[in-house]
DNA sequence: AATTTGTCCAACCGCCCCATT
DNA sequence: CAATGGGGCGGTTGGACAAAT
């Protein structure tokens, strides 16, 4: 027998949502806020699954969502970060100011796959090892997943330096416009999941830094250091970070510096 | 003008993780 | 320790629209 579904599915509305929907279910998550999905429908008068009002919000409804044509910068870093990534829309889309994991998946599936095919460049299919799978692989037990059964997965044991991973509240964004805030280095309990610098009336971003090395097999082995650092469950270090007009460009370079301490040290390493 | 084909993207579905009981 | 439920994620679908025939 299966898991209870989330919600009763009976009587419920699928498909597209109505204006006079939006409107209720914007008003009542201004009045009490997010969460609560499951039990938001009934209390907010909407005749909609909780799984389906949580993503009308996230990815249509919560202000200071973007839309609209990428330009080449966020294409360029989607494409760099996808390489890195691979299919991780959520972490993706956390290192894209005002976008969502949706926009980007649709978007690379829909354009840049198709763009990088053109320009003669395949991009990899990737493979996500959830952490089930990962711990699975650990030490050297065969799989179970069916693409892997029989195999003895090896992590390759290389160094990775972690990449200090921001996360943008929607607010900033509705301008387009960021104020300069001077760079600092505080640390945050880990009860805090970002710190919060207010930076105007109105606008406020969430940030968090890890300048730690990391070792790959480390993070592949899924001791959940590389999903806390890219997602930003908890941290050790937070950075108060300069943002400007130009928050893509400098994701783009922090990138770059990433890859030439990556390949620095692989240089070490071999002399 | 009518029909077919292609493209795009909002929304759904199923699975997973993790906290709680 | 196992069961349960909430929330989140990635893959996929289906309908609206545009372009081609």
């Amino acid at each position: 027998m299966g898991r209870a579904p989330c919600c009763v599915k009976e009587g419920l509305r699928k498909g597209p949502w109505s204006t006079k929907e939006d409107l209720l279910l914007t008003n009542y998550i201004n009045q009490y806020g997010e969460g609560q999905w499951r039990s938001l429908p009934k209390n907010a008068g909407l005749l909609r699954c909780g799984k389906s009002c949580r993503l009308r919000w996230v990815n249509y409804l919560k202000p200071g969502i973007k839309r609209g044509n990428f330009s080449e910068d966020e294409e360029d870093l989607i494409v760099r970060l996808h390489s890195l990534l691979g299919n991780r829309w959520s972490l993706i889309a956390g290192r894209l100011p005002g976008r969502t994991d949706n926009e980007i998946k649709n978007y690379w599936n829909t354009h840049l796959i198709k763009k990088l095919k053109s320009t003669g460049i395949e991009p990899k299919p990737h493979k996500n090892f959830t952490k089930k799978e990962k711990s699975r692989n650990k030490e050297g037990k065969t799989s179970n997943n069916e693409k892997f059964k029989g195999q003895i997965v090896q992590v390759e044991k290389i160094k990775v330096f972690a990449p200090k991973p921001i996360r943008i509240s929607c607010g900033i964004l509705r301008n387009n416009s960021f104020e300069n805030v001077t760079l600092s280095t505080t640390t945050c309990s880990s009860n805090s999941n970002f710190e919060k610098v207010d930076v105007g009336k109105d606008k406020e971003k969430e940030v968090k830094l890890f300048p730690r090395e990391l070792d790959f097999g480390e993070l592949l082995e899924g001791d959940g250091f590389y999903d806390e650092f890219l997602m930003g469950e908890s941290c050790k270090f937070s950075n108060k970070v300069e943002m400007n007009d130009n928050m893509v460009e400098k994701v783009y370079e922090e990138y770059l510096l990433l890859l030439t301490e990556i390949q620095e040290d692989q240089k070490e390493q071999n002399s």
